[in-house]
DNA sequence: AGCGAAAACCTAGTACGCTAGGTTTTCGGA
DNA sequence: TCCGAAAACCTAGCGTACTAGGTTTTCGCT
């Protein structure tokens, strides 16, 4: 029998200390990542915050880009909790208005969107650990999107020619485009409001009574 | 008089070795950019590309990041002049078309869209300089795009009921945000397929014959 | 021509991200 | 209970981005 299913197979999960540790190190980061910035704060300073030495935390996470990538992923995942609260039969109106909804659910977590584009950035890199990470991350998104998007079609709320995938990614695209213009004026664009305008767009395209939102 | 006006005023000026040696130091980056990756890329590399040292190349550009952005800003020149040759008198089908024929050339330049998403990172950082570029680059773009539209609508080739600067920031962000998904989906979306798609949804809700493209 | 001030360039040193390899701690099983 | 293997952690050292301060070169002006 190989070593991985043998009885008497080393011990392979992480000790208990190591997964508290690395929960505090993950929580430090994102603390101060949205204080004082992923460039300005260096590995020491969160070692420091969670009583360890930069070498030991660099045993935790191979590196400081792995470490934004895990900070990421924990918002990753509360986000896509939130979208599956969406209803399967929610109709054309309500998905749109659900994408309106998780703008403004972004903005109201400060730094998130900085620190997404700089992730995103990484991700470009097809060698780095982000972009394997991004790419299923809008997989799914598109996808999930697009699912949703279907279903209303075979119930007669969003138009029959719709090309769901194309729409789904538009949606993405905009909202992220949008998002980068936002942290670059500084605040200063109606990031929520730029998205309703193209959710608006949308309605008047996909639904089938040709109104917007 | 005040120094500046003096007739005694000292040297304000580059040297002339100074001047060359800015452009064989951008035009090095460039390359080494394009070819290896920005983070990947020594700045000792590129000092020794130009035959100086790496003290001497930071004194031209006070930081990586400064390089990149003379990369940049090279790059968005020849942008801006493609712009330029539209003409004020183009039609709405026109501009739109337009859009999509930039994101043509824009893929045909190799690593050009990686360098922009990493700027846009970098410009997310208010303090850097980036930011200072991107946001005026943006406005630029925005209002260029918003003024082409207006002019088309004045002459009747545009809805007069268009809202011309949201469609220019919606246009440069689906452009952004899917050029985003398509470095990160490695090339394998088709990007220009993409941007035609909503370029066609675009020109339904604000042309007056409500045709696509 | 050559003075002199600013540009151009270099050297030395620092902080940070990261690696290699060693030491200590944890904890399931004999 | 205590062995031992793997996890957890540390130390030392490298490469790179960047700073401070000094030296050399350029070039307008007298």
């Amino acid at each position: 029998m190989n070593p991985m299913t043998s009885s008497t197979q080393g011990r392979r999960g992480s000790y208990a200390v190591g997964v508290a540790r690395r929960q505090k190190i993950v929580e430090a980061a994102a603390k101060r990542f949205a204080l004082e910035g992923y460039q300005r704060t260096a590995l020491t300073r969160i070692a420091e915050d969670v009583g360890i030495t930069e070498g030991g935390l660099l045993h935790h996470f191979r590196s400081k880009k792995h470490l934004l990538l895990a900070v990421m992923e924990h918002r990753f995942t509360a986000e896509a909790a939130w979208w599956s609260r969406l209803p399967d039969d929610a109709d054309g109106r309500d998905i749109l208005r659900a994408m309106v909804a998780a703008t403004e659910r972004h903005l109201a977590e400060p730094g998130l969107i900085e620190l997404f584009v700089l992730t995103s950035a990484e991700a470009a890199d097809p060698a780095s650990a982000a972009h394997t990470l991004f790419a299923e991350r809008y997989q799914s998104a598109v996808d999930e999107l697009a699912g949703k998007l279907a279903a209303a079609r075979e119930l007669g709320s969003v138009r029959a020619d719709t090309d769901c995938p194309a729409v789904a990614r538009e949606c993405i695209a905009v909202s992220d485009g949008l998002q980068l213009q936002w942290v670059i004026s500084g605040g200063t664009l109606d990031l929520a409001d730029a998205v309703r305008l193209h959710a608006d767009r949308i309605a008047r395209t996909i639904l089938p009574d040709g109104e917007g939102l």
